[in-house]
DNA sequence: TCTATTCCCGTACTTAGGTACGGAGTCAAT
DNA sequence: ATTGACTCCGTACCTAAGTACGGGAATAGA
């Protein structure tokens, strides 16, 4: 007794466009159920976890392709390609997080350094990233 | 005695087209140098440094919007200022970093599994991220 | 049943973030 | 002094990721 969706009410409970699903279907991120003879297409939530995932991906940086490839292992594909993707992804996703918690722990004292502080105060922000970029 | 570049010479150092630093600075996230009268501009490695941190933190998943309020903080600014803008991006960040390493650790998990093993796997990648995001 | 709301689907438009182009000026090496 | 590479600057063009539009079908609620 899965419930059922229709478009509107799907992009209503992810928070999307109606028209970013059906370009999302375009792109083939998602795919579109069969439409049963000249009626309404129906989903379930395998499409809102799948157009959650999508938009989460996205914010975290990866393009719609990239997110393709990340959803592609959850289709189940053989492990050969599964290690390829997966393991470049990873790859990815700890340097993004490295920088991140650089950018983080500046941010972290620059907060507790104005706390309190009416003056003006000066950010080595910049300086943070360069040992990894550099 | 700064080494001085070319806007040319500054674009393939940093690894960014010209005209990016151009488009860049038409943004105002790097600021143009004065031109001595009817020449050409110098840079200085402040310019590259920034370029690398626009960059690096794009890749990160900030709009060129978010860019510029992150390098408005190495510019110096009133602690309220300061206090406002860090907060939310440190915020932005941890949630960032969280939702990263969700993903990561599943991708390596998958790998694992993968490592020696020539069938198919499928990939609870996408529940990962579903209690954070639901 | 009739009417308002959705859906369907194709096409066109928009926004962010660049890239490319072209003509005139500048600079460095021959 | 000339040539070749580069800069300057304005304008035009491009790609990714949507968003909007509009006419016809379906469907849900009064």
């Amino acid at each position: 007794m899965a419930k059922r969706y229709t478009i509107g009410t799907l992009a209503r409970q992810v928070g999307v466009n109606v028209e970013t699903i059906r370009y999302y279907q375009r792109r083939g991120l998602v795919q579109e159920p069969a439409k049963p003879f000249g009626a309404i297409r129906h989903y379930a939530q395998a499409h809102a976890r799948r157009l959650r995932f999508t938009k989460e991906a996205q914010r975290l940086g990866f393009s719609l392709d990239e997110v393709g490839e990340l959803l592609s292992l959850e289709d189940g594909l053989h492990c050969r390609e599964v290690e390829d993707i997966a393991g470049q992804k990873l790859a990815t996703v700890r340097e993004r997080m490295a920088q991140l918690s650089k950018i983080e722990r500046l941010l972290a004292v620059l907060v507790g350094q104005c706390h309190g502080n009416s003056g003006k105060v000066r950010c080595p922000l910049i300086a943070s990233l360069e040992s990894a970029t550099a």
